[in-house]
DNA sequence: CCTACCGATCGGTAGG
DNA sequence: CCTACCGATCGGTAGG
């Protein structure tokens, strides 16, 4: 009877599952989302929330996809505006302080912070999905460290592999601090801890990604 | 019949339920441990069981505690024969590099970088012990940091919290090389990093925790 | 420490 | 997308 297409409304459908089933993972673990309560969220039978993914483990899979989205839009696509090198790196690295300290994202804090430490230890197209996101994130790191290297922004003799590595930690331990013992201090901390490994102030967290350039500044 | 006391074979019994638990809450989280699965790896009854502890939250607990008392065995107690300060904060991050590189200790790695992640949402007592052991190891790598300062071993303007913060992150990033992306070279990494931070080199790993005088070595 | 049991919920299927 | 259902397992209790 109705005019609109139902493949869209199915799509609609999915997205909605999707997107609060992020949030729910971001609080209960992957493996603590169950499709029960995500029909009863959402006014849905349990048949029909499995019908768009077709087992638990294709939803989870799903769910990381639209985790990653969520990461992409918060961090990476916040210094788009960005020169490649050095300005992209310092970019990349405010966005990402302010997307852990943040409550306003997600629930549970950084998504896949919490899926590395649950899935580490377990095997599958799950945990397969979470480290390729999570290589592709140290690889983008690492592009931008290399080429801030030749350019001249970092030291000749960096190591591209180490300095991510460090950043890294200090990213984990600004969750850790930030979430479990709810220390506020902490993103100061983590950002501190990264302007001294780049040997570069990191961008304030509002204007972390300006289009445009530095003349229409104040 | 059996002239052995009840209570000590009751205790070994909470024993081994304990020490099994700890290493299943370390692959499958501490939600993910079931009494069930306890029962039947121990040849009991789920209400054998659950007698020694009430309630899952209750073998939560005592899970919890029994994680503390093999970090401390691994990691705190290993630097034990070193002294206050400088050398006693090079022992104790080298040990605690040493437990988080390995596999032989628990088969899940380090439970509290699991449990912190999967706590950090929650309420209640299960998460009140893990953010109270996390704190207490903070607090005393932080002692040591200060006291290495008040001998001069460090310098004068050291923000002990900042350190005890980086290194921490040193270690979750190990934990995630490691144990996520299986990266073998994590350890080294984390090696350097914390020799940076701390502007000395390590100890090496097999001799941690000297007992006696270097003059007993080689 | 056991057997026997409880209601609730799990992931998933049949059939429409 | 639904109702109706499946066997398995969950944490926990009664009673011994």
């Amino acid at each position: 009877m109705s005019p609109k297409s139902s493949r869209a409304e199915a799509r609609r459908t999915r997205a909605a599952i999707v997107e609060h089933g992020v949030r729910l993972a971001s609080v209960e673990g992957l493996e603590g989302l169950t499709i029960g309560r995500l029909a009863a969220d959402l006014g849905m039978s349990k048949s029909g929330v499995l019908g768009h993914f077709g087992s638990k483990e294709g939803l989870q899979l799903a769910v990381v996809d639209e985790a990653a989205e969520v990461f992409g839009r918060e961090v990476a696509q916040r210094a788009d505006g960005t020169s490649p090198g050095l300005p992209r790196l310092l970019a990349l690295c405010s966005a990402w302080i302010t997307y852990l300290d943040g409550d306003d994202v997600l629930p549970g804090g950084c998504f896949f912070t919490a899926a590395a430490t649950e899935f580490d230890d377990r095997e599958g197209p799950v945990r397969d999905a979470v480290t390729g996101l999570s290589t592709v994130w140290q690889h983008d790191l690492r592009r931008h460290v290399r080429l801030a290297v030749e350019a001249g922004e970092l030291p000749g003799d960096t190591d591209a592999d180490q300095l991510v590595f460090e950043l890294t930690g200090q990213a984990l331990a600004l969750h850790h601090a930030r979430r479990l013992l709810r220390d506020a201090a902490a993103a100061d901390r983590a950002r501190r801890a990264m302007a001294r490994l780049l040997g570069h102030a990191l961008p304030s967290p509002d204007r972390a990604a300006p289009r445009r350039t530095p003349a229409a500044g104040r």
